[in-house]
DNA sequence: TTAATAAAAGATAAAATTGTCCTTTATTAA
DNA sequence: TTAATAAAGGACAATTTTATCTTTTATTAA
């Protein structure tokens, strides 16, 4: 469904921000070990999220990455989404036709839309936020 | 959201459906015209289906592609995905975590068992004869 | 101002996917 | 029984994705 790329940024994300809304900054190590993900990888992913601006970052000692808090509710999954592996996801056509649309359809074109506008609405309503909790008090997890 | 190989396989399936519905063998070439698909790339393709056991094949001239008309309705979407990528699509965790279950959920893990779910079922209730149909018809198109 | 720290950036490398080409096998018809 | 046809199979090549390693830049604290 999603590249590695794109499930570890958002395992990254959700990681950084239940660790920002208890003020703990972290860094590269320690992240790729919480969601158990290959660490220069990792880096690769964190510096894209970093030029999208979802996630801050910070050079030099006790640096590391980090999302301003009150932010944190604002960034929906879709924006991590769309900054690592673009919109196609909901928008390109379920058989690869470059020119599908409903004029022209492709034989799967009006059942792909209805499950590719759930996943965006899905993607689009999720907050980082609500994800982070889950992890903080321990009722989902990142790894295994 | 699928791989090349499927919706290559998913066009090509149609296609020598919407053929076999009218008593109409198909060979490589025509198919990979028609469904425009790289030719030797389509023709591995072929092979995991028949391997599969959706498609029929006939070697020699007037060889080809096809499927027995009887077995057009039965033969479901589903089918074709799992033969050429697995059931990883509607199994394998949103967020790529390996041990995860609703014991121990990732963070979207229900949000994605829903979408996942939809996806399934979707898939596992269409028929390759309702999308030949529609080629047929030329209400939908399998190239461009 | 220097040493230590940590992210950014760049260059490669490995693996997976996609794509091509060439030979073999089976079938048909002349 | 031979020539032509078309799929099967195997080897190989290109591209994309995933992953690693090294150097550079920024920041902090001693």
């Amino acid at each position: 469904m999603f590249s590695k790329a794109c499930v570890y940024g958002i395992r990254a994300s959700i990681f950084i921000a239940s660790q920002s809304l208890k003020q703990n900054r972290v860094g590269l190590i320690s992240i790729a070990e919480n969601i158990q993900t290959p660490e220069a990888f990792t880096a690769k992913i964190l510096q894209q999220l970093v030029k999208h601006g979802i996630v801050d970052s910070v050079k030099g000692p006790a640096g590391g990455f980090q999302i301003e808090k009150k932010r944190i509710n604002d960034i929906k999954i879709s924006e991590i989404v769309d900054s690592l592996e673009g919109n196609d996801i909901y928008l390109a056509c379920g058989l690869g036709l470059k020119n599908c649309n409903s004029s022209k359809p492709c034989p799967l074109h009006d059942k792909f839309a209805a499950i590719r506008n759930n996943l965006k609405y899905m993607l689009e309503s999720t907050s980082l936020y609500e994800l982070a909790m889950g992890v903080d008090i321990e009722s989902t997890f990142l790894k295994r």
